[in-house]
DNA sequence: TAGATTGTTAATCGATTAACAATC
DNA sequence: TAGATTGTTAATCGATTAACAATC
C-alpha cells in the first residue's frame, strides 16, 4: 500500500535501501534531524532528488526543519518491509547456497530462512548455520506444512526450469535468483530479483579497460 | 579503446554482458546469423535499442542480412575484455570469500584468481579450490612479486578502509566490492563495481509487497 | 517575525523508441 | 532487381535537476 502514487519507478525503489542504510548509520550516531541538503552531501544524490524520492511515499519532512532521522528510518523500513519476516527457502546448497545460508543477514532485510534443499544425497544431514540440508524429494511435503513464499535459487541454469515449475506449483512465487534462468519471462505472475554476478564482473572489466 | 564514442553510458555497458550471454547460447546452438528483430524477441529489448547499443562500438552488422552471431559474440567479448586474464586476489575468506573462490567462474569474465587472503590465522594452510589461504601480513610481499591489479572484497565494512588503503598503496586499484564501504568515494582514481546483496533482497521484498 | 527547508511544479537532460534513407 | 535489415537521425518518453511558493 504505497502512500501516494501506485507507480513508483524502479530507479526510485533501488535507491531506497541506500537511504535506509545511511539513515541507520545516522541514527546509530545519535543524529536526530537531517535536511535533504546534508543528506545530499553525504550520499552523493542531489537534495532535489532526495526530496522527490521521499515524496513518492509521503510527506515525511517538515518545512524549515528537515527530516527526523529515526522516523524516516522507520518509514523507509516499513516501505521496504524489513520486518515482514517472509518465509524463505534456499534451493541448491553448493558453495553459493552455503555462503548465502551462513553469511547473509536475511533477517535484516525481512526474510526468515526456514529450509535448505539440495538434490545431492551426499549433503543430507549436513548442517549449515545450525540448519540441516533436506533432499529435494521432501520439498512438496515441506511446503504444504510450512508455506514458504520465497525461494533463493542457487542452482545452475539447466536445473532451473523444472525446479521453478515445481516451486510455483507449490505456491512459491517469489525468487531471489542467482541463476541465469529468466524466471520472470517464463513464469508470468511471479516476482523475481536477479543477481547476475558474472555480469557484474564483466562490467568491472569494462570499466578497468576504459578508465579515463 | 572503444571504436566510436568515448563516452558510452552505463545503461549500455550494463546490457553488454547480457548480449554476450545470449549470443553465446545462439552460437552453441549453431545459429549463424541473427537480425536485431529476432534478438529483440528473444531478449526483450527493442530491436531499435539493440541496433543503437551495438552501434556505440562499431558497425557490426550488414544491411539486409543482420549480424553474424560468432563475429558479434567475439566483438562483444573483446569489448568486455573476457580474455584479459586480469590478475585478481580475494580478500576475506569467510563464507562469501570461499563461495567466490570456489563457485565463481572468474576466468569466463576475464579474471584469474592468483591469491586468497584473510587475517584469521586459523584459516592459514586451508585450501579452497586447490589454492591455499595466505595471511594478510604477507600481502605486501605477494603484491610486489605478482602484481595483482584487482581485489575482490569479501570483508566487513569496518575493516574495509584500512585494507583498501593498503591495497591501493600496493598498486591494486580495481575492486569488486561486496562490502558496503564506498571505495570510489574515498579513493578517487580507483575503479569499483559494487555488489550490494542486502539491497537486492530489500528490493525483492518491496516488489513482493507491491505486486499488481 | 525571519530563516530555513520542505513539497511540488517547471525546465532540463538523457535514454529509449520510432522512422527512414542507405545499402547489402 | 527487390526485399531485408542495418546505421543513424528525429521524436518521444522518463528521470533528474532547478526553482520557488508554501509553511513550519
Amino acid at each position: 500500500m504505497p502512500n501516494k502514487a501506485d507507480n513508483i519507478s524502479m530507479s526510485v525503489i533501488k535507491r531506497l535501501p541506500r537511504y535506509y542504510r545511511f539513515l541507520g548509520n545516522l541514527k546509530k550516531n545519535g543524529v536526530v534531524r537531517i535536511s535533504s541538503k546534508e543528506l545530499s552531501s553525504k550520499m552523493g544524490f542531489t537534495a532535489s532528488q532526495i526530496r522527490q524520492d521521499l515524496n513518492c511515499f509521503g510527506g515525511f519532512g517538515q518545512q524549515g526543519y528537515g527530516y527526523n532521522v529515526e522516523q524516516l528510518y522507520n518509514e523507509i523500513g516499513t516501505i521496504l518491509g524489513v520486518n515482514n519476516g517472509n518465509k524463505a527457502i534456499i534451493i541448491g546448497m553448493g558453495n553459493l547456497g552455503k555462503a548465502m545460508a551462513s553469511h547473509m543477514k536475511f533477517a535484516k532485510s525481512g526474510f526468515n530462512i526456514i529450509g535448505l534443499f539440495d538434490s545431492d544425497k551426499s549433503l543430507m544431514g549436513e548442517a549449515v548455520n545450525g540448519m540441516e540440508i533436506s533432499h529435494m524429494s521432501s520439498l512438496g511435503e515441506f511446503c504444504k506444512e510450512n508455506s514458504p513464499t520465497v525461494a533463493v535459487l542457487c542452482i545452475p541454469e539447466a536445473a532451473a526450469e523444472d525446479i521453478v515449475r515445481e516451486l510455483v506449483s507449490l505456491g512459491v512465487n517469489n525468487f531471489w535468483n542467482f541463476s541465469h534462468y529468466d524466471v520472470a519471462a517464463n513464469f508470468p505472475g511471479t516476482v523475481s530479483e536477479n543477481v547476475h554476478l558474472n555480469d557484474s564482473l564483466m562490467t568491472l572489466n569494462y570499466q578497468m579497460m576504459n578508465k579515463s
